[in-house]
DNA sequence: TCTGGGGTCCTAGGACCC
DNA sequence: TCTGGGGTCCTAGGACCC
């Protein structure tokens, strides 16, 4: 049996710890550079947000006070995530941290009777030591403890945990579940399936294998027999990230090419720096620059390149170089961009690294490398970017980046206390 | 004026191998 | 004139997740 523990409104509920006014209001959380709605509280829901709302949108629930709206609080979010994980994991050590806001938790060997007070034990710990609200879902695979969670959520009745350990719960949970909230069934899949009849999960265990693989392919197929209690989705072992993307979009268009690579030579350096932060390096450096996709005035332009590293790197100086040379072919004037970013793939742990037989910058490769661990090492102590190569931006990672509404540095670590201003 | 960011997996088709 | 069969690897794009 899996538990899978999901906080509720997990940025909303992050920003009410530290702001217990807006406890019982509607509050909406906005994405980077504030453009559309990511987390909804309860009362926002009942309001009709849709999540995803640009927010302009709700210009008139806002300034009429009734709606509450913060800025993303990655730092904040990111303490309590961590707070929230290290308590369920005490309890049971064998978790897969999912996302930043949900672990399943393998409950293999523990007595099917001991799980429901376990979890309903787990769920007031959460609350009483972070302050955020979090629903279980227990099942016998991760799809149906994703059921399971959704009548946790909904139901006061459960308090905070709901169990299906048998046919008849199953069935139940199935027939009462609309198919667009089943977890796999995505907002293509989904119409397609109701223009065929399926409008619950019910419906959709009870037509053949056969139909199924035909219209959705093996990935439907995993969900059908998920639903029906046949585990088949398995933990990905990967440890290692096999690209990481750091992009951003910008709060004003920016048409200046120089100005453009103080920004992506920023993405190149914080991509250089988590690579090496999980030992890894990349064989593969990419860039996307992109204009304002919804300025239908404006001329659009939105292209991407890459280049392949040999041997694979992880220095600051070889992926800002890569990322400022693939600039320097994608750049043209006469647009204003919106947004950038800049992706290094092709990953491999760093003890494997092959040399290259033409590798002409061993001795230089050597020297950079050192260099890097230096700037980690510093950055570490005295705060992000304290040292960068010269094309980096000096400041902090959210200039340039709309972020009106940001609450405080509630829990907040000690490089953003350096840089904020 | 204002529309996020960061991932994974699957599939089909082409290039290439013997 | 005839012009196989069976593989692997890579890539781009689609779909999904939070």
């Amino acid at each position: 049996m899996f538990a899978l523990a999901d906080c509720n409104n997990f940025f909303v509920s992050c920003e009410r710890v530290f702001q217990p006014e807006l406890e019982g209001r509607p509050v909406v959380v906005l994405s980077n550079n504030d453009g559309c709605v990511v987390a909804r509280s309860a009362e926002s829901k009942a309001l009709g947000v849709p999540m995803g709302t640009p927010i302009f949108k709700l210009k008139n629930l806002v300034e009429s006070g009734r709606l509450a709206v913060r800025s993303s609080n990655y730092t904040l979010y990111g303490d309590l995530s961590r707070r929230v994980m290290n308590i369920l994991r005490d309890a049971i050590p064998d978790m897969e941290v999912y996302s930043i806001d949900e672990a399943f938790l393998n409950l293999e060997g523990l007595p099917e009777k001991e799980m429901l007070p376990l979890c309903r034990e787990l769920v007031k710990k959460v609350k009483k030591w972070t302050g955020v609200p979090v629903s279980i879902g227990i099942a016998p695979t991760k799809t149906l403890g994703k059921v399971a969670n959704h009548f946790a959520k909904r139901y006061p009745g459960y308090r905070g945990v709901c169990m299906i350990n048998d046919d008849a719960k199953r069935d139940k949970a199935l027939s009462l579940t609309p198919i667009d909230d089943v977890w796999g069934i995505g907002w293509r899949a989904a119409p397609k399936l109701e223009a065929a009849g399926v409008r619950t999960a019910a419906d959709f265990v009870a037509r053949p294998e056969s139909w199924v693989r035909g219209r959705m392919g093996i990935t439907g197929v995993r969900t059908w027999k998920e639903l029906q209690g046949f585990s088949c989705i398995e933990e990905p072992e990967l440890e290692r990230r096999q690209s990481i993307c750091t992009s951003r979009s910008f709060a004003e268009l920016i048409t200046d090419k120089d100005e453009l690579l103080l920004r992506v030579s920023d993405f190149a350096g914080i991509c250089a720096a988590k690579l090496r932060k999980e030992h890894s390096v990349a064989g593969e450096v990419g860039l996307f620059i992109q204009t304002n996709r919804f300025r239908a005035d404006l001329p659009q332009y939105a292209p991407w390149a890459s280049v392949k590293m040999d041997p694979p790197v992880s220095s600051t100086p070889e992926i800002v170089s890569a990322a400022s040379r693939l600039l320097d072919s994608l750049w043209q004037d006469g647009y204003g961009y919106k947004k950038a970013g800049v992706v290094v793939s092709d990953t491999h742990p760093d003890d494997e690294v092959q040399g290259s037989l033409f590798d002409d910058r061993l001795q230089d490769r050597e020297r950079e490398n050192k260099l890097s661990a230096i700037m980690d090492r510093v950055n570490a102590a005295a705060g992000r970017n304290m040292l960068r190569v010269a094309t980096q931006r000096p400041g902090h990672y959210s200039d340039g980046i709309r972020r009106e509404h940001c609450s405080g540095l509630y829990s907040t670590s000690w490089d953003e206390l350096l840089l904020v201003r």
